[in-house]
DNA sequence: GTTATCTGACAATAAGGATTGTCAATTCTG
DNA sequence: CAGAATTGACAATCCTTATTGTCAGATAAC
């Protein structure tokens, strides 16, 4: 236990140096490593058949540091989905941003980074496309709460909250846009990008639209 | 082997009967109890956490029967998902046809008996929208092709194989339309049923109608 | 250089479930 | 009824993988 270490330290004091990094630095390493070689690993033989061992060896690390970081493989996939979407999320928001106040453009521009960022990274792809499906409630949850923030992304929720009886459909036409975004992403990795990123964005932006104008009509 | 038998008998002389039945009857009716039994523990506990054990004892038979039927939990898992979704399939085809020639109405119609079935029978509902994700190839396979054909109900392929060069913008069309349904059905499915069933086809018909439109289109 | 800490390799254990095999009881055929 | 086929219960085996534990060697601090 490295917390052991703590009480001989005053408040600020740093842990013993390894390789010039501290102890915190080197547990996060690690950290890292592991959810890059799941990313790895799941995008080569799948999250079930991902064992604890395989992972281990593609992060060049022991199964003792598994269990440094996660619980079980659950955490490491739920980490590693996260550590993915998270980033990509951010990247669509940036660059909703940056596409200015149209709710068009902005549309366009979010789906434009998602499918660019899907064809270069077909591993994360499957990782967030497909495994990601029916493991566990807790698993689901994560999934259903990266949609909910997909949604918000892609379609701002104006109404959303506020309309209370309204709200459960509005829930539901973003739900059926993420599902429709996610199964044409699915289907255009699978197939190995048959489209160009324009034309996917072009299609998948007509099931946005969708809800963009339901939405504002309710 | 059952074939042993055979040899012993001419071309159609029946095998002895148990209970009333020839030995493929027996054996057809013990694979359908099997797959009965599967549905309903999918539904309970999933289909990764269901032992052949469990659906050997939910279908009141023993592990040999299992593996009469099946070559492994897998095989089983595709003949229940092509059970419930085959008969889902033809009846929603039943129910288009019976609604006339206009694609509106067709729509309207294989929608509204896809979500009362659905909200009829939640487990079966459980097996075909969620555990089917991300097991295999094989079954990723039988998913797709359940989604080709529930795309050709909703939607009949006017264009889809003919216009070779526009045929993969339709089929991701089709994708994401079946996608947004998929969606909806399983959230709804998940909170159960919040909305009627009108409403909810309601939402699920203006996703279609995406592709409906833009199929034209082109 | 000595000592405490950290690391890597790998053995040991444990658990869960699939698959196969055995055998006595039951049900049919003649 | 006698004999063969069929069934049900359940044990035995086999595998796979997660998880924990051990230990010698490497590394940093003083």
């Amino acid at each position: 236990m490295a917390r052991v270490n703590r009480l001989f330290m005053a408040s600020s004091r740093k842990a013993r140096l390894y390789g010039g990094m501290d102890a915190e630095e080197r547990r996060t390493e690690r950290r890292l490593k592991l959810i890059d070689a799941a990313i790895e690993v799941y995008g080569e033989v799948g999250y079930r058949s991902a064992t604890v061992k395989a992972i281990c060896e593609a992060a060049e690390l022991t199964e003792r540091y598994f269990y440094e970081s996660f619980a079980n493989s659950e955490a490491l996939l739920i980490a590693a989905y996260n550590h993915v979407v998270g980033h990509l999320h951010e990247e669509m928001t940036a660059a909703a941003a940056a596409a200015g106040d149209d709710a068009e453009a902005r549309l366009h521009a979010a789906l434009t980074l998602y499918f660019t960022r899907l064809k270069e990274h077909p591993k994360p792809a499957r990782v967030f496309l497909l495994e990601i499906s029916g493991i566990s409630p807790a698993v689901d949850a994560v999934k259903l709460d990266a949609g909910r923030v997909f949604s918000d992304i892609l379609v701002p929720p104006v109404l959303d909250a506020k309309h209370g009886d309204r709200g459960a459909a509005a829930t539901l036409l973003s739900t059926g846009m993420v599902g429709a975004v996610i199964s044409i992403a699915l289907r255009w990795v699978s197939k190995q990008y048959p489209q160009t990123v324009e034309d996917v964005v072009a299609i998948a932006a007509s099931f946005c639209r969708v809800a963009l104008t339901d939405l504002r009509l309710r």
